[in-house]
DNA sequence: GGAACACATGAAGACTCATTCATTCGTTCA
DNA sequence: TGAACGAATGAATGAGTCTTCATGTGTTCC
């Protein structure tokens, strides 16, 4: 188990403050989750690796705008792709990424949400 | 314990599946904690109860952007703000909340990231 | 080489959002 | 009641972002 961290679920111990230093990084991160055709994305990656016109296909989006998605997405060093023949396989980075998702997936929808957004 | 999960750490067993239907939920409770500022704020809610006043100093805002920021949180269920005397105290709403962030902050944190962000 | 497929890129447009300024509302205390 | 404090609201501005359309790059196969 490498250095103390459970697979998923970190220790109280280790958990990470939110300094003014990494808060811009978390926040940039947190933001490619903030779309649902991002998330949709996302979601379909972590059943596994897949094409870009499949994964585009899948989550009803244009290729084009999904390749706009997943080049921020790589940027951000969430997903990954490689060239397979004439296409490209995508896939979530690593382990980290999956359970980001589980974890706001799960917390989010066990909030005891009435979202009524902007109020006048 | 209750019904089954763990305190923070949910089973495989119970991972929610993400829907046409909960994506715009989850992606606009996550959009909440996209901005440095409002994860500040949530940052220091997570240490304890705060009049806004106080909060908004602490996390370097003026009163007006924090109040405002404030209001969305709490239209979210994020948080939740009991007057007390002439002052509001704010606090997170729930353990979830709490968790939300630990989650976040910590898979973000250990993520291999190199941000790049837009790359022309 | 040329055609067809897969993906990436650039620019433009509409839209959303965070902050600021000024004002209003609510509460306490003299 | 009036003054002072704490917080909320509204409008405006400026920046950021997602999508679409059109085009460019790379790869396979004939």
């Amino acid at each position: 188990m490498g250095h103390g961290a459970a697979t998923a679920t970190q220790d109280a111990a280790e958990r990470v403050r939110l300094d003014a230093d990494n808060v811009a990084k978390v926040a940039t991160t947190l933001q490619a989750l903030s779309t649902p055709s991002r998330l949709l994305i996302l979601a379909r990656l972590r059943e596994g690796p897949l094409p870009a016109t499949e994964l585009a296909a899948e989550v009803g989006m244009e290729q084009s705008a999904c390749s706009h998605q997943l080049r921020l997405l790589r940027n951000l060093g969430l997903v990954v792709g490689e060239r397979r023949g004439r296409s490209v396989v995508y896939a979530l980075h690593d382990h980290h990424v999956a359970e980001l998702l589980d974890q706001a997936v799960y917390h989010v929808e066990h909030l005891r949400l009435g979202i009524s957004d902007a109020a006048g």
